[in-house]
DNA sequence: TTGATACATCAAATTATTTTGATGTATAAT
DNA sequence: ATTATACATCAAAATAATTTGATGTATCAA
């Protein structure tokens, strides 16, 4: 078990599972790979409307995500990199401590 | 943008994030850790309902992340270590070539 | 100071996910 | 054969997430 991993830490994990959990939500980070975007890139880009991108941004900022820079009257969003190795770091302490142990019962 | 990463792979990644989403699939993913876990395992470490951990069970299998092997009347899951290096792979892409260029309307 | 742009927020409607309790199937023990 | 165990599946109910359209706020340009 993960006895290492904080519940804190656990929680972030989840809420940045979360994140990932949306096809639109994947989209949007996707086009943020190239570096920062505004909502109004998202809108060009995607198709979406401007309160849905709003929304889907919200849940990705909650989850610490991305990270925001207001210039004037636009907000440039871009990955939070931290966040990105915390998943990396989970994922790889599945990989390297989960066991292959053959479980019987009877 | 992941240009490289093939749509079935994204419909994968997808999938297995949504593995991740909840919470009640963390715990028994970290449950897994320790080896192979059968449902009644399950039933005692967590208190959930049998139904519901079936569910959740389906949930994790569909997206790849469990395999089952039965024997007797027990089925034994446990984790499939191929889709957590996927998602790893995933990361480490995101991680690697995201890029920090800054954006500027006007 | 008026109007336009960029984005956030809100409540209501829609849609999706999860939970529950019941029933079904297979295996195995008596 | 009958009964019990382990798990899957189903439909209905409960709950949660998402979408929509409207409205609000701040910035900026004319």
């Amino acid at each position: 078990m993960l006895k290492d991993i904080s519940k804190v830490k656990k929680e972030n994990i989840s809420k940045l599972m979360v994140s990932f959990s949306d096809p639109f939500r994947l989209e949007i980070i996707d086009l943020m790979m190239d570096g920062e975007v505004c909502v109004c890139d998202i809108m060009k880009l995607t198709k979406l409307s401007q309160s849905r991108i709003s929304y889907h941004i919200k849940i990705l900022k909650e989850a610490g995500l991305i990270s925001d820079r207001q210039e004037g009257r636009w907000v440039y969003y871009s990955l939070n990199k931290e966040s990105l190795f915390l998943i990396k770091e989970w994922i790889t302490s599945l990989t390297d401590h989960s066991s292959h142990r053959k479980r019987s019962c009877e």
